[in-house]
DNA sequence: CAGGATCCTGAGCGATACTG
DNA sequence: CAGTATCGCTCAGGATCCTG
């Protein structure tokens, strides 16, 4: 118990550090306003064309909508389809296997911020 | 809004909107480049002064911890503990049960922020 | 329809200095 | 030690218009 300060942020911190820089990663990829957003309805909609998708994110503008598409596909979350045999040219976006990888993120979030508004209705601390 | 717009969007955002909403009301209250990573600490070590928390969150200016910590004790995730029997006055935050109902979320994240580093580093897709 | 191009604002954040 | 006060910036995100 008496060991120096050294010592013990070294100890303490490396348990930590680990979650803290796993924590930190996760956010970086997923994080901001709307990315895990997007990934949610794309799941839960197989298909679906840019402009459908805007409308299933309230609030989004087109040109976020765009950018965070970009940066979800280069990350691996999203597929983009494009169908050339039409005019004018249909595209779809899927999501990938590797966004599932997300569920178990999406589920706790989902059902912690669910309980968490309960509990602001109840209580008002 | 239109009213075409309102129905369109309780249609097809049914089954989502639920996710959608219970995921932005946790993002909108742990969300952001230092609210889990404050929290991660603050459950790590029990009780932790102004310094030493800094200290160990790697980064983060004493201004901006500041004002965190007033948040996350507004919300009910810190206790902010003032030891006044001593001079210079001690201070010392401690992590509240409530923020104890993250830890599904934290881990979650953990993991997940983990695995992806790990895929990262193997495939450069 | 599926975005791109521009312009703009403001929140969030960083750095430094200062105080009781 | 435990913050506050200023200042200033970056950049995610908003608004609007444009195009193949």
């Amino acid at each position: 118990m008496k060991n120096t300060e050294v010592l013990e942020e070294r100890i303490t911190a490396q348990g930590c550090t680990e979650h803290l820089s796993a924590v930190e990663d996760a956010i970086y990829v997923i994080g901001g306003k709307w990315k895990l957003k997007i990934i949610i309805v794309l799941q839960e909609n197989g298909n679906i064309r840019f402009n459908e998708l805007q409308r299933n994110i309230p609030g989004i503008s087109a040109r976020v909508l765009s950018n965070e598409l970009k940066d979800l596909e280069l990350n691996g979350f999203v597929k983009r389809v494009v169908h050339a045999e039409q005019t004018p040219v249909v595209v779809e976006y899927i999501s990938t296997d590797y966004s599932r990888t997300l569920q178990p993120v999406i589920m706790a979030l989902s059902n912690w911020g669910k309980t968490h508004k309960r509990n602001i209705r109840e209580d008002a601390f």
